[in-house]
DNA sequence: TTGCTAATGATAATGCATTATCATTAAAGG
DNA sequence: CCTTTAATGATAATGCATTATCATTAGCAA
């Protein structure tokens, strides 16, 4: 359960996870540390993102309907974009607040999630490129 | 595929969600048209919601991570409250709007989710009692 | 370098929501 | 009241992400 010992695969996903600066999927996170350690095999991804997970590392993003991402955790309150096009999710700094006057008289706002969606930079450029 | 006939089961499903006001998972639905037709499968309940859907009279509510529920289909913008004790979902329906500026040039925000978690009013009240 | 054993790779198994199957039931038009 | 056939109930099958299994590999302490 918890990591003992540094192996490559453990050390290529966490690269990984660190240089994307956006939550990846597992399928996404095999995908790039395949480069750095050839073989790899997605349960070895999970296993990690589990023992990453555990030593409070990482935290999963969950979006409505679509599998868990995995994100380098940060201490800083965020929510995140996610692109129509190439599906690439993104964070997002800001945030409005103030959502304890949305509710009734008895309700008690604790928590909440904001998402965006809509168009990346790179997806817009490439449509302009295509006229 | 599309609903022909006006089956005590259809009119139950359709009579909960109507009167239910806040979406309801699957199991909900099962639960609570039972009452009005026993026996009724979950196949049904699926069956029906697949109907209603392409009939554009309810619509799906994803929260992060959970099983889909369903509502009436309204025309106004609204969002979600999730209690995280007794788990039901309240529709929300104030909204701060303005998130185009939340990113940086280059991204267009196209549409957005919302979601709120803490106590009901239910929930709240009864851990008063039991003081 | 060796030995111990955690971690890996490959893949089978699991869990679970949703869908398909099929014999039976019941809308609804005539 | 019949007849037709859509819809149902019960349950098996499916799809798919995640987890377990197990023989093999490779950290790492001595």
């Amino acid at each position: 359960m918890t990591i003992e010992r540094k192996t490559r695969q453990y050390e290529a996903i966490r690269a990984v996870l660190t240089e994307a600066k956006r939550p990846l999927l597992a399928q996404e996170i095999l995908s790039l540390a395949s480069v750095i350690v050839p073989k790899m095999s997605l349960a070895t991804v999970y296993r990690n993102l589990k023992g990453l997970q555990a030593n409070n590392l990482i935290t999963s993003v969950l979006l409505p309907g679509q599998n868990p991402r995995y994100e380098i955790k940060t201490h800083t309150h965020h929510h995140h974009f996610q692109c129509r096009y190439c599906e690439q999710v993104f964070e997002v700094n800001l945030c409005p607040g103030g959502f304890e006057s949305f509710m009734p008289e008895g309700f008690t706002v604790e928590d909440h999630e904001l998402i965006l969606y809509g168009e990346c930079k790179e997806c817009s450029a490439q449509k302009s490129e295509e006229s």
